[in-house]
DNA sequence: AAAGGCTTTGCTGCCGTACT
DNA sequence: AGTACGGCAGCAAAGCCTTT
């Protein structure tokens, strides 16, 4: 039998030599064991207080290092010096603080006296950012942390006096700044928002790098496939893009090597065509009674096929001069994607195609393609802006299988896996909420997809305990793909779950 | 003081599973 | 049944500003 003060003796000193982010109670007391030959079970309990003892003590000392040494100084100082337990009044006096009376502004200032006293982080978020050519233009720096752009900008509107004197929040951008937010003013509760399709994590750069430089000569020909097809993705977006912000008469923009303005959830997209086509419904209309002049017939010109049967009976001889010749539109080609948009642009002007028709046919010359982009596609910031830049790829797909559309939807989610694997633990179909409204909606499809055939069919539909009323780890995703509205079960992350 | 946006990191607490 | 552990969600943190 060990008595206690060997066996907490001996527990010390592996303590000490442990790495206590990895040591259990458990491997402490059979180190213990196997050190003092004893079996230790009946003790436990003894051993898990020694060592909470330890922790507690080591726990104590640790983090307050720097503000002992400062204390220690002061003594020396003082000349004098405060007993164990006074300190430990007065640290626990300064916590009490924290926790009840201290206001909200003085611990922010606190927080930020501390920020100012210490070495300026470089993690978190202060975290250097890889920053667009734009916004470098402006902050002079190639990578910054958030707060220091956002610093920079504010710094910059001052210095150019860029808010609008009726209404701060409204920031007037001048040419720098309306080459970073695409417009004339930006409210600054979106500025941010704006922002952060200019700011982009260094790691993921580097560690495609890295990445890049370690590949075996093996894997190259496959990466440069990636990358090719990463290359046809970014001009099939910029194409696209461009044709339907001429389509939505929005600024045509690539704010980044590859992210589109989230412009094109699918509402917010119905909305607009719905207003656009009242606005040209009424403009339309006002052509039709007006006296023609030379104004009215160059509108029309660029708008030929928009015109009521009305308008041509007044002009007759327009609709002569402006007919569309024949020309065929060349399908869309991945080799040369950049060539192929000059074509196509220059067979829209050649035959004064209007801006809903590009659309269309543009989207044909992309079909073939585009199941290929689509299964290239993964996610790469928030589901919200991968689901954004699907369902804009995914819009000419008229005729495709929903569920082939959800599947690769679901596939390009990151971590999509690990949660299909442990929704598929977790399941507990005759509960669900979720199941019974898949049921009941013929517009959710479960998965018959076959890329995840090997998941049982529950784990499109999550399941976890409170899910009624909270839904922690779950949600349904709408996607328009297609066209059409595609609704699925899925287990998203906290901030995706909000954007829902 | 809160609101509104966004970012990353780390802590806390909860839950489920595996093991004793 | 109790315990240990892994994994995840939620939250807070700094920074910027003006208006209510």
């Amino acid at each position: 039998m060990v008595s206690d003060s060997v066996l907490i003796e001996r527990l010390r000193q592996i303590l000490t030599v442990s790495d206590l982010e990895t040591a259990t109670a458990g491997t402490v007391r059979r180190k213990l064991e196997e050190e003092l030959v004893v079996d230790l079970l009946d003790r436990k309990a003894f051993v898990r207080d020694q060592i909470d003892v330890f922790l507690r003590t080591h726990v104590q000392e640790t983090p307050n290092d720097d503000v002992q040494e400062v204390e220690d100084v002061k003594e020396e100082e003082n000349g004098d010096s405060c007993s164990q337990e006074e300190e430990e009044e007065e640290k626990e006096s300064v916590e009490n603080d924290d926790n009840s009376s201290e206001t909200g502004s003085k611990k922010k200032a606190r927080r930020s006296e501390k920020v100012n006293g210490e070495e300026k982080r470089k993690g978190g978020f202060y975290k250097p950012c890889a920053l667009s050519p734009q916004l470098q233009k402006l902050v002079g720096e190639p990578e910054l942390g958030r707060p220091e752009v956002v610093k920079k900008i504010w710094a910059y509107i001052w210095e150019k006096k860029l808010q609008n004197p009726q209404n701060k929040r409204k920031i007037l951008c001048d040419d720098v700044l309306s080459g970073i937010f695409w417009a004339k003013a930006i409210d600054m509760f979106q500025m941010n928002k704006a922002l952060s399709k200019h700011i982009w994590p260094i790691d993921e750069k580097d560690a495609a790098e890295v990445k890049s430089s370690v590949k075996s000569t093996q894997k190259q020909g496959r990466e440069e496939g990636e990358n090719k097809l990463l290359e046809v993705q970014k001009a099939m977006l910029s194409a696209f893009s461009r044709l339907l912000c001429n389509f939505l008469q929005v600024d045509f923009r690539i704010p980044n090597n590859f992210g589109f303005e989230a412009f094109m959830v699918s509402t917010r997209m119905e909305g607009r065509i719905e207003g656009l086509e009242k606005t040209m419904g009424k403009v339309q209309d006002e052509i039709g009674s007006a006296n023609p002049t030379k104004d009215t017939d160059m509108m029309a010109e660029n708008s030929y096929n928009r015109r009521s049967d009305e308008f041509w009976e007044v002009r007759p001889q327009f609709r002569e001069e402006t007919r569309p010749r024949r020309l065929e539109l060349p399908l869309f080609s991945s080799d040369n994607p950049y060539g192929w948009l000059n074509r196509a642009e220059r067979y829209f002007h050649f035959n004064g195609i209007d801006d809903k028709e590009k659309l269309e046919a543009a989207a044909v010359c992309f079909e073939g393609n585009l199941y290929v982009v689509l299964m290239g596609l993964q996610q790469t910031g928030s589901v919200a802006q991968y689901r954004e830049d699907f369902e804009l790829l995914s819009a000419p797909l008229k005729d495709a299988n929903d569920a082939v559309l959800m599947g690769i939807f679901t596939k390009g989610l990151r971590g999509y896996v690990a949660w299909t694997r442990r929704l598929c633990r977790r399941t507990r179909p005759d509960t669900t909420p979720v199941r019974t409204l898949a049921r009941n909606s013929s517009q959710i499809r479960s998965n018959e997809s076959g890329d995840v055939d090997q998941h049982q069919e529950e784990s499109w539909l999550p399941y976890r305990k409170g899910e009624t009323g909270e839904g922690r780890k779950s949600a349904i995703v709408i996607v328009v793909a297609g066209g059409r509205v595609i609704v699925a079960g899925i287990s998203i992350g906290k901030k995706e779950n909000s954007d829902l």
